[in-house]
RNA sequence: GGGUGAUUAGCUCAGCGGGAGAGCGCUUCCCUGACACGGAAGAGGUCACUGGUUCAAUCCCAGUAUCGCCCACCA
């Protein structure tokens, strides 16, 4: 039956409250300027730099499960580096977004019937610019209530004046260094945002098309009809079709070239034409050729001097083709044309269904036109060749290592990137024309030229200003003292999906930009000295979240319910370097948990007056429980430092939580209880060790889980903050020989006896004493406290012995159990104990009598199989003995 | 089509040449003076398959199968 515990006698409410403490600690942290970064400390020698620059979150929404482990796994390392003394610069800020956040704006225009155009671009942009205000806000306010300790003086946006001049600056010097360059050629078309995009910007999906096959016919020379069939999935495309191409060596084609055949509807005649490009073995080994409607085309086109013609409009509908076709959508034309060339007699296969890859926008999901049109490249060879050299001679190194090939594979195969973008949001392009066709790129302190000359309409891709993220935020072009104390970057934080979007680009831009000591520091131009990747987060059964499944999880929802720290500390979890991680709800609630039992293992210490000792604590006083959770301490503190050094987020968290869990509160804490009872002097030091490993352990958390640390901290030294303590030194104690095995052996003996206890169907609580009558006697204080001791009682009066097997010696415990033993759950537990050793014994003597290993194998690998071996011996002895010496039935 | 990663307990994942681990879930017992957001005791796995290397393989190598991811202008 639950009753209703008692009041506490003091004001200690009984479960740690997130809601009650973290919008205001951060407010405190804030107030306090702990985020603030000091660069006159770093350029004075004081403190080393620490710099990280936030990937900036798109204004086009709320942040989401895949920004609270980026921004989680970056507060770790801004706080743990804080905390280890240095100058730590986490600079945030957000991106404009160029065609995400265009498209979303004009999407809330259609549902008023308007378009851009109704406003003109002015009053467009500004529209834009109203609704970055609103929704950067609310961003801003999701990652306080992360708690990221960001420096919330230097934040900056994309299109800020600054950052603008920093794209103008460096687009010039791109321009003047021949690296920028405008030309007509096919780039990837969406037809649904009306712009060009890059390469990067497609996604690619095995759609399911028709591959339908078409045939042209000819005249010879000497009059003899002939005809060539040729292959499409997009047969609209036949309207721009200005050649038919077979490979030169075709033998069944080669008396054709030259001749022509017509195309139907258009009428137009086209020549047959030899080309590398053609694969004979593919279908027919002919095929059509529409130069101004397919990159593969448009490269024949040109080497043949076809013409291009265009057949669709920017929204994809047929145009200018004199057909009755004109006008019709593509999809729409793709199947009347299918249909017209079918009652034509043209379509000489049946289409058939045909994979391929399709590509889409990643942005609307329309399916990418190619296009001819004119737009603005940038040469990435020499930028990217750069790029590529940096991760190779070490100036930059990606973690995890395994994500290395996937970076070089795009540096080393990457084509011009498609810079210019026919957008309104966003970075114009600097260049104006003069009505004859002059070109001037104008720099960020010059005039625009004058009368007569027109800017570009068109304004950069948002990746752009993105790749100049890291030195833009510092105030380059300027030299700034910014620049010189934290560039390079420490690390970039991210997720490997944008390893090309964004961590590439900034790879070379940064490289070029910053070249030539531009920081001042001799630090050397790369971004950033390390790219640490994470995965994506991913649902409980490693599915992709999607609003369409439905099994997004909303980070504000998880903070609402389970609190920041509950949050971070699953993310921080799961984050294996690289790998995707799995994520639900329930496992916050597990995280939650644990901030429970840190509250409440603090509550426990400061009843139990704990505090850190003003004085070193002395060996001599120190019991064996003592200076086991002192050693492991200094073990935890070594590694936990070591696993953040290496990005290991998850098995630092991991760490942590067990230390905290399984050794501290559920062995330290239980034995303290005993300890503090023993004598006054015991007790005292109790308290200072409790006080000792708990403000160790704060300060380990904080990085992990800073509200309820911060909290717990604060109540229990007399420190300011723990945004501002020191990181924890493994002391300078020695390990103290025995301490391990001494826990171990008490764990062996009260597990023993509990087995028993519920083996005999004993309820714990109502226990009586366990008396050890052998072995160590220094087990009997806490040993006893751990079987939970009370007062006898009558009921309870037979007892019976079990023996357990320590390291320091067999030790025989009377274990009073109610009436008489239950022979049959006693016999069955040692017939399983029994059936352990046997075959612990098989496996070892398989070993021992085995020569080779005998000869071969380790030192320490035989004396370990050995000890294993008579144990198990040991151990079968001895269970073999009680099961004879069990009372009752048929034995 | 080219790469690349994974396959270990019901689920999600660690481990990685010499005794199979964690979290969550599950079973049973327990409100005991920090915590039921808790404590205790358990159940559950021929570590995908087939070969090879080795005294020894979940771990190294090769192949197979399945799943995933990235890249990709083959009509």
């Amino acid at each position: 039956m639950r009753r209703e515990r008692a009041a506490l006698p003091d004001d200690l409410p009984k479960n740690y409250d997130p809601a009650a403490v973290e919008v205001a600690l951060y407010q405190r942290w804030m107030q306090a300027g702990y985020f603030r970064a000091d660069e006159q400390r770093v350029l004075s020698g004081e403190r080393k730099p620490f710099s990280i620059v936030l990937p900036p979150p798109n204004v086009t929404g709320d942040l989401h499960i895949g920004h609270a482990l980026d921004h989680t796994l970056m507060d770790v390392l801004a706080r743990w580096h804080r905390m280890s003394g240095d100058e730590v610069l986490w600079l945030p800020g957000m991106d404009h977004a160029g065609i995400a956040t265009q498209n979303l704006v004009e999407k809330k225009l259609a549902v008023d019937g308007k378009t851009r155009h109704d406003f003109g671009r002015e009053l467009f942009v500004q529209k834009v610019w109203d609704w970055k205000h609103e929704s950067g806000g609310a961003i801003l306010g999701q990652m306080k209530r992360l708690g990221d300790s960001v420096d919330w003086d230097r934040e900056r946006f994309t299109l800020d004046d600054g950052l603008s001049a920093a794209v103008q600056t460096i687009f010039k010097r791109l321009f003047d260094d021949g690296l920028i360059y405008r030309a007509e050629r096919i780039t990837n078309w969406c037809p649904g945002c009306l712009t060009a995009i890059s390469d990067i910007e497609v996604d690619h999906t095995d759609d399911e098309g028709e591959l339908v096959s078409i045939r042209y016919d000819g005249v010879t020379e000497d009059g003899k009809g002939f005809s060539v069939v040729v292959a499409t999935t997009r047969v609209e495309t036949m309207l721009g079709d200005t050649a038919v191409a077979v490979h030169p060596d075709d033998e069944r084609y080669a008396s054709l070239v030259g001749l022509t055949v017509r195309v139907p509807f258009v009428d137009r005649d086209i020549p047959i034409v030899a080309d590398e490009h053609v694969d004979p073995a593919f279908g027919t080994g002919a095929v059509k050729v529409t130069p101004a409607h397919d990159p593969n085309d448009f490269e024949i086109g040109k080497r043949h001097g076809l013409p291009m013609i265009t057949v669709l409009t920017p929204d994809a509908h047929i145009t200018d083709t004199a057909t009755i076709f004109d006008g019709l959508d593509r999809f729409e034309a793709r199947a009347l044309v299918k249909q017209k060339l079918a009652e034509a007699g043209h379509v000489v296969v049946e289409k058939k269904p045909y994979v391929h890859a399709v590509g889409h926008c990643s942005r609307s999901d329309d399916v990418v036109e190619p296009r001819l049109s004119k737009q603005w490249f940038v040469k990435v060879e020499p930028l990217a060749a750069a790029a590529g050299d940096a991760v190779r001679t070490g100036a930059v190194a990606i973690h995890p290592p395994e994500l290395e090939a996937r970076y070089f594979a795009w540096v080393d195969n990457m084509h011009d990137w498609t810079i210019s973008r026919q957008l309104w949001w966003g970075h114009r392009i600097p260049v104006w024309y003069s009505p004859d066709g002059e070109v001037r790129c104008v720099g960020p302190d010059e005039q625009p030229p004058g009368e007569g000359w027109t800017q570009d309409p068109d304004v950069l891709d948002t990746w752009f200003s993105s790749a100049l993220w890291p030195f833009s935020t510092m105030g380059w072009p300027e030299q700034t003292d910014t620049l010189k104390a934290f560039y390079p970057t420490s690390v970039l934080v991210t997720g490997y999906d944008i390893l090309f979007f964004w961590v590439a680009r900034m790879m070379m831009f940064g490289l070029y930009a910053m070249d030539g000591d531009a920081a001042g520091n001799g630090k050397g131009n790369q971004p950033f000295d390390v790219v640490s990747l994470h995965g994506l987060v991913r649902d409980q059964f490693g599915k992709k979240m999607s609003k369409s499944k439905g099994n997004g999880i909303d980070p504000l929802e998880m903070i609402d319910v389970y609190g920041a720290d509950a949050l971070r500390f699953t993310l921080a979890r799961g984050a294996n370097p690289g790998a995707d991680l799995a994520f639900a709800r329930d496992w916050v609630g597990g995280s939650r948990n644990f901030c429970s039992k840190l509250f409440n293992a603090t509550r426990f210490a400061l009843i139990n007056g704990a505090a850190v000792p003003q004085t070193p604590l002395q060996e001599q006083e120190l019991t064996d429980a003592d200076a086991w959770i002192l050693d492991r301490l200094d073990e935890v503190i070594a590694r936990t430092t070591e696993q953040l050094a290496d990005f290991q987020f998850a098995k630092a968290a991991e760490g942590l939580y067990h230390y905290a869990w399984d050794e501290f509160c559920d062995w330290y804490v239980e034995l303290a209880k005993v300890q503090t009872r023993e004598s006054e002097a015991r007790a005292a030091t109790t308290r200072a060790v409790l006080g000792t490993v708990l403000d160790a352990l704060l300060r380990l958390l904080h990085p992990f889980v800073p509200f309820v640390t911060e909290s717990l901290w604060t109540s229990l030294t007399a420190g300011e903050s723990l945004v501002v303590a020191a990181w924890p030194q493994p002391s300078a104690r020695l390990p103290r020989a025995g301490a391990k095995s001494f826990i171990g052996d008490l764990d062996k003996l009260v597990t023993e006896i509990r087995r028993f206890r519920a083996d005999q169907g004993l309820p714990p609580a109502k226990g009586v004493p366990a008396r050890i009558t052998g072995g160590t006697p220094g087990l009997t204080g806490p040993a006893a406290a751990l079987t939970r001791l009370s007062e006898p009682e009558d009921e309870f009066a037979a007892s019976a012995s079990i023996e357990v097997s320590l390291q320091t010696g067999l030790v025989t415990i009377q274990v009073d159990t109610r009436g008489t033993v239950d022979v049959a759950a006693e016999r069955a537990r040692l017939l399983k104990d029994l059936a352990a050793a046997e075959k612990e014994i098989v496996d070892t003597e398989k070993k021992v009598g085995n020569e080779q290993f005998m000869g071969k194998a380790p030192d320490a690998v035989v004396a370990k199989i050995r000890s294993r071996n008579e144990t198990a011996v040991a151990e079968r002895t001895r269970l073999s003995e009680r099961l004879a010496a069990l009372p009752g039935e048929n034995a």
